[in-house]
DNA sequence: TAGCATGTAGACAGAATTGTCTACATGGAG
DNA sequence: CTCCATGTAGACAATTCTGTCTACATGCTA
């Protein structure tokens, strides 16, 4: 048959993409590996010869989803100023989209930390990374390590609470007020 | 053979006390009826009969870490001071606690809030019950609410760093500078 | 005393899980 | 030309999951 068209992504990304889109949206131990093999419409010898067990595809997500988000977090800063005032606007983009279901490192770490611990390692990279993007919107000086960490912790707290509420207003609203509490 | 002894709790509680650890601890995805009907030492027609379907267990879980969880929150803030520096050595305590593997409302939030959306309404509820305890801790004045809001926030953003550092201290000064800065 | 809630023991059903297996096709690289 | 990575189709195995079933025991209360 072989009607692989030019433009369709290889058997191996397509699944990356299909388990990135569910896993974020349903989270991991809901979604099956079957309903992954059918979405990304390639057979099981081709899934499991790409991803030998479901664990190395969740670290593939998690992987994925790391650099997809960092790229997304630091172009959206860019776009918004790229000072301390860009994050509540590049957050409220975030947000506000329709595929939100919050941090996919945060839901990750709470569901699978005891059987797979290695996520939280994965996790505290990702939020380090996270970390050092907002460091380049202040100006260095001292004290800039410490406040940075303390931002990233007011903004994890207001993924969460985006995820619960109904609309991001009260989130937004409290991450501003800590970031003009915090500068000078 | 009746073997009931007079301080062995009833059957009901037994279910939900070891579902509650076995939730909090592993998940809720992945802990099975089984392993909480032979860790709690009942049968399943014993279990069926008080909670007809994992869901229902799953809500009683919930209800029962909220009653649970306030009560110790509130107590610990009053042992502290019951003022607003009352929170960082409140929250201390639970992070350093062995068994501490973050908020069950947001990690059950993160984990089924798209298979069973009620859950997202009973963090909420959570939530509130929160914030109306950190609201006793200030001074009644205008803003006050605002400012629990965003206490609450911040607490938050703590939980789920405690959740992936090795140690609650980065978390716990955070959330102190936050509380520094925002109270004149 | 009769009814009822609560309890025990364990087999069973039906679905979903992850992962393996055989058999075959195709296209590019050495 | 031959090897090999990549792909297809779908049966199969082994386990685990939630939930149901029969059959029986006990203790409280109307």
């Amino acid at each position: 048959m072989h009607m692989k068209s030019v433009t369709e992504p290889p058997a191996r990304e397509r699944i990356l993409l299909t388990a990135h889109d569910l896993f974020y949206r349903d989270g991991i131990r809901a979604t099956g590996v079957d309903r992954i093999i059918a979405d990304s419409g390639v057979t099981k010898v081709t899934f499991y010869r790409h991803y030998p067990s479901k664990n190395d595809l969740i670290r593939a997500f998690l992987e994925y989803r790391h650099q997809r988000w960092l790229i997304w977090f630091k172009d959206a800063l860019e776009r918004h100023g790229k000072d301390v005032h860009a994050l509540v606007p590049t957050l409220a983009e975030w947000f506000e989209s329709d595929d939100f279901r919050g941090c996919a490192f945060i839901n990750t770490v709470g569901e699978l930390a005891n059987d797979l611990p290695e996520v939280v390692d994965i996790a505290c990279r990702h939020k380090e990374d996270m970390i050092a993007a907002i460091s380049d919107l202040l100006p260095a000086s001292v004290g800039v390590e410490e406040l940075s960490r303390t931002l990233a912790l007011a903004i994890d707290g207001a993924i969460v609470r985006a995820q619960y509420d109904s609309t991001p207003a009260n989130a937004l609203r409290a991450v501003a007020l800590i970031i003009a509490a915090l500068i000078p």
